[in-house]
Order: structure tokens, then C-alpha cells, then sequence
DNA sequence: GATGAATGAGGGTTCATTCAT
DNA sequence: GATGAATGAACCCTCATTCAT
């Protein structure tokens, strides 16, 4: 369902056999259990192989640098993400704005906590990583399933409303992530008053 | 009005002559305009000294080493922050809830615009420099400030409010910037709507 | 035949293909050579990798700091004679005990012409090198070694006179070496009589 | 009664004034002391006038170099030992060989444990000083002090038996300085033994 | 004379990337 | 395809020495 344009940086060899997808995996597994653990400091590709238990040279195989690993992650997340609220969107057709608006939340909520304390470091990597095009595209999807879900039920100037939303909501998740290790229904109680809030804000102005 | 601690990675050497100050001032806003227009890649202390007209011994003098730059920043920063927001509550004594509000947010967004690009940056360094105690400190600060307003006006769970509230609007108002040149007053719209109608949500509750 | 714990600062990488130990042994002969020719002061990283002929990155693929350098050396150096001695000691069971002492003594000067202008560079070395215990255990060591052969001729203090035999032959032979290239006979001749005096005085009290 | 040259690398300054002199002492002790408590390595100008409490420029004016200060030690610290063991070889005009030999002893043990931990730093420091006709000229001194008792009894080879004594002894008292915390009654007879054994041997023969 | 700010060459170490085996 | 040894530019930091005040 995603749509992402996969063309630039993209892996170097397309994983045809199952080997090669094996190999692949570990290495994207290894990534991410990196910058988990010990951050972008640590997130260098001889380390990178030394964890996914292959050599160097293997990974330059795979990857024509380091950051198209982080360019892959990025793209993984981002695909994940889009996915599944486009699916939490379609299976919402006929629910109330505020339902429809809390199943995003809770699919929002359960992919970050998916790929924890990961976030943040993927955001910052973004701003170094030559994915203008992309991250604009991706930002118009998430906002867009918003901003149709909004317009649907008349909220007035859905567009930057959406994107004002996911902005807050962003800020709130990874807020309370970075400072308490909150359950996902905590998390959702907290974002859904906001979310709640400030819709019903826009719609009785 | 700022109360932060000031001992660990602080400067290394107090500058006592004239001449000193205007060196250690140089470094800072070096090392600021190269966080904001290349980031923390070329952010190293050969080039740090290069654009601030010294050598590198001469940035050892005032500095331990290069995350103590880092560290200055950020503290000169939250101290700002936490000042303008202390002046600006205490001049909102006799105001309504959304007018104090109101205030502390133009504030906040000043401060925010005083340190353009900066805001996701030192957000992400905060990650890997030892300023634990210190980052709590002064969210505690800060969530103390809008707590006590929010109490006074018999907000219901002030603190928890306080902490998302600043959360969210972190979020917006570093999520606006990085996308667009907003001016203040788009974002101060913007975020005021989000303020208030997650304020009013909680009241009504 | 030593039993030197060879654990902290050990080589990064146990050297799997034939060029990796041929590296490893120019890096090493490159140190040694240094020391031998410009002391400390130019026993730098770049220049070692550059005169054993490789890159500064491949001398730390197999040691992880300068320091581990020098510590290999110190181990090889105090390896060799250890051994050497204990073969010397061992082959010497059925001679006097003045026999006995003269071959562990040309083992010994044997040993240091063979590391030559080496010796008190790499005394200095432990000074300021983490290498507390290990000292101490080769230390003992080699005096285990004596004392046990004075010990077997009824030498009283065996424990002490080792030790301070070991202390006056070590000045000897480094104060010869450092002023006049004395030949190995000549060495011996001087340090023959050092011992059998020394040894002599004791057994006579 | 020290005759040491004293043309290269000597104080740019003759202190004439006693407020230069005191400046000069402080850096001296101050020298001392952190050669005793932290070795070469921390042996650094800046340090050094830091300690000394003075400013590094100050200590410009009275050293040209730091190595002048490493090579003054060297000549103090000789000077003392010189003079003290002439005195000593004075005072013994009318004793036997060994009475005499103690007294040379005694003289030395004081002299090492007045300089405490710096002997083998500043030896090591020789190698890499322009020292070397000083340092002949010293050792001669020395050498001839010994030589000229030793000859006075007719011990045979005098020159010789004095120089691989003053070796024997060298690296005796160092030894033991550099394991256990003697006191000098213990190194001193422990001394004694190897000094009167190596030269009733040499006598015997 | 004294001060201490400034200099910058030098040296330790890392890590993305290449390439012979 | 895979390996891992090798490379070297780049970066952090120190410290002997100078010089304006």
C-alpha cells in the first residue's frame, strides 16, 4: 500500500535468493539493534557486520554504503507505518471520527513502540541523509489519510490541521517514550485527550 | 532566574581579560552557525576553530573537549528558555488561564526562533552527552512553570497536563519549522489552537 | 616455559591469514627498531606503521593502542628470558653452584645484546604502563629461578640475595651496555665476578 | 667542589635578585614534585608553572626550554651527590677500605632517598638530553672518587672495579626503591654485603 | 618583569570503503 | 559470493613556545 519512490540509494543487489534475503535481514536486524543499544555513535558498518555475523565486504555487497542502511531502515519503518494506518483507515469506514481517529493513534502508538528508542535517532538521521523528496512524500501520505479522514466529517482546513496533529502527536509520543518507559494504553489515553481536544477545538471554532 | 547546575563540562578556563570573552564568544556562535547550516557532521573542533577566527588550541582553552561546546549550548539555551518563560509567567499574575497561556507561548516560540534549525539538533545531542540530571532538572523547571499556572486555575492533573502540553507543542512547533519558514504569528495560531483546545478538553473532562 | 598472564591490552585481532602475522611481526620489528635507534620520543603510531611498511589503520586492527605495543614487547623480551633461563636452570642441575649461576649469567647477557639499547627504554616504559601484576609475577619469577638454585647449595636469604643479585647484575650489565659496546665475554668476565663475590660473601657470613 | 660545565642549555638568567631566585626555586621544586607524583608524561611547562605558581611566560624567562629545566635537575640533583661523596672520601682519609666504603654508601643511600622516586626518570631523561660529555664528566668524578680509594688499598684495577661497582649499586638502590619502601638502614646493609663481597673478591683474586 | 591568551604542529585513534585471495 | 586485511583521510586533543598587554 505504500508508495514510496524506492528508487535512489536503494539496496545494491536486488535479494533474489533466499541467502541473500538472510543476509540482508541480519544485517538490517543488526542495524537496528545498534542504534537501539547504543546509538548512531556506535553505528558503524565494521560493527554493523561483526553483529549480524557477516564480514565487511558482504555487507558492501548488499549495501553500497552506510547510509543506505539507514536509508533502508527508514524506508522499512516509514513503509510499516503507512500500511498499517492506511489499513486501520480503510477498516474505519464507518466509524465515528473520534473511533476512527483513535484506531490510528493506537496503530501509531504500537509501531513506535515497535522499534523503540529508534525513532528519534531515525529523525535526526533524516536531516543528513538525502531523502528530501521522500520524507516529503511520506509526510503527504500520513497526512493525507488524516486530512481525508477529517474532511469526511467537515472539520474546516483538514489539510494543516492533519499535519498540525501528527506534529503534536509525534511530540507527545516520543516525549513520553523518552522519559518513562509508559505502556501503550497509557500513551493512548494521553494522545487520545489531546487528539480529542484539539479536534473538537477546530470543529466548534 | 534559571537555577541549573553549572559544574560538570563547564568551561575550563574562567576568562578574566576582555580579550578572552570575546574569544570564548566567538567559539559559541561559531559552533551555533555551523550547527545550523551543516549540522553536527561538520560540527568538529578543527572547523569550530576555523570559522571562529582561532586555532584549536586556543578552543581547548575555554573548553574540554568538544561535547563541552555542545553542553555550553544547551545550557545557554534552556537558560534563555528558562527565564523568558519565568519573566512570562510572572507578569500573567492577573490574567485569564488562556492569556497566561498565550504568553508563554509567544515566548516560547521567540526563543525557538532565536535558535533557528538548532532546536533538533541539541535534542538529538542531548542523547549521547551525560546531562541526564541536568536534562531533568530543567523539564521539571519547565513543567513546574505551566503546572502552577494550571493549578491555579484548578486544572485537573496539572502536572501530567503541563508535561504533554509542552510535549505537543514541542512537536508542532519544531514539526512547522522544519517543514516551512513560518513566521511567529502562523505558529503562535496554530499552536494556540492546540493549547487551548487540549486545555479546554482537560477542564471539561 | 613462562606462565606470563598474557590477558590486558592483548593483540585486538589473533592474526588469522598468513599476511596478517607477517604484519604483525613488521609492526612489532618496526617498534623495536624505533626504540633502538630514537628512543620514545619518536616512538609514535605513524611513524611505526610507516617504517614496518603498512598503514596506521592496520596497526590498530591488531593493537588497540600504542600502549599495547610496548607491552607486547615487554611481554616477548621477558618471555624469551624467562625461558632461556628456566632451560639454563634446568640444564644446570648437576653442576656447582658457581656453574649453575655462570650459565643463567651468559643467558642473561645473551639475552639483553639481543635486544640491544632496548633494555632501559623499556624499564622506563613499565613505569607508566598498566602492567602492575604482571611485573610483579616476572619478577618473582626470575627470582624464583635463582633463589631455588641457591636455596639447593644452602644459601641462607636465597629469597633476598636473588632478588638483590638480580637488582646489581641488572645495573651492571645496563651500565655497561649504556657506555662502552662491551662484548659478551667482556660482560660476562665483569659480571662473573660481581656474582661470585656477592654469592661468596653471603655463604661466608 | 663539583666541577661540572655549566655552558649549554643553562638558565637564560643568572638570578641575581632574590625574588628571581625564589621564582627560579619554585619551579625547580615544583619540577621535582611532579616528576616524583606523576611522572614524564604529566612533566609539562604549562603544569609546571601552574604548580610552581607562576605564569608560563615567567618561566620562559628563566628556562629557554623545557628541557633546560629536566637538565638543571639532572644538575643539581649530580652536584649534590658529587659533593657529597667528596666530602665523604675526605672524611674517610683515615679509615679502612670498607669503613670508608660505608661511609661512600651511606652518603649515596641519603642522597637516592632525598630525590625520591625521581632517580631512574631522570636517568631515562639522559638518553634523550644533550648530556653526553656532562654526563661522562659525572660518571668520571664519581668513578674517580672510588677509583682513588680503591687504589689507595691496592686493589687491582681500580678504574674498572669502581665503575662496575658504582653499576652494582646503581641498580641494587634503584631496585629496591622501585618495590618495597626500604629504609635506608635496610638497603644500606643490604648494600654493604654486595659492596664488600665484590671487593674482597676482586682482592683475592 | 610578569601575565596568560594564542598558536599550530604533532600525535593518537576511528571508520567508511576497497580489493586481493 | 564471501572474507577480512589494508587503507588513509579525518578528527580529537595536547603542549612547547611566543607575544601583546
Amino acid at each position: 500500500m505504500s508508495s514510496l519512490a524506492k528508487q535512489p540509494a536503494s539496496p545494491r543487489k536486488r535479494p533474489r535468493q533466499a541467502r541473500a534475503r538472510v543476509t540482508v535481514d541480519a544485517i538490517l536486524q543488526a542495524s537496528t539493534r545498534i542504534l537501539q543499544k547504543q546509538g548512531l555513535e556506535k553505528f558503524n558498518t565494521n560493527h554493523i557486520a561483526d553483529v549480524a555475523g557477516v564480514s565487511v565486504g558482504t555487507l558492501y555487497q548488499y549495501f553500497p554504503s552506510k547510509d543506505a542502511i539507514l536509508i533502508e531502515l527508514i524506508r522499512q519503518k516509514r513503509s510499516q507505518l503507512s500500511d498499517a494506518l492506511a489499513d486501520a483507515a480503510a477498516q474505519s469506514a464507518d466509524l465515528t471520527l473520534e473511533q476512527a481517529l483513535d484506531n490510528l493513534l493506537r496503530v501509531t502508538i504500537a509501531h513506535q513502540l515497535s522499534w523503540p528508542m529508534v525513532g528519534r535517532t531515525l529523525d535526526y538521521a533524516e536531516s543528513f541523509l538525502p531523502l528530501a523528496d521522500e520524507s516529503f512524500n511520506f509526510k503527504r501520505e500520513l497526512t493525507d489519510i488524516i486530512s481525508t479522514l477529517l474532511a469526511k466529517f467537515s472539520v474546516p482546513n483538514a489539510d494543516m490541521v492533519a499535519r498540525d496533529l501528527i506534529f503534536a502527536l509525534n511530540g507527545l509520543i516520543e516525549g513520553i517514550l523518552a522519559t518513562h518507559n509508559a505502556d501503550a494504553d497509557q500513551i493512548f489515553t494521553r494522545a487520545q485527550f489531546l487528539a480529542h481536544g484539539y479536534i473538537n477545538a477546530v470543529r466548534e471554532n
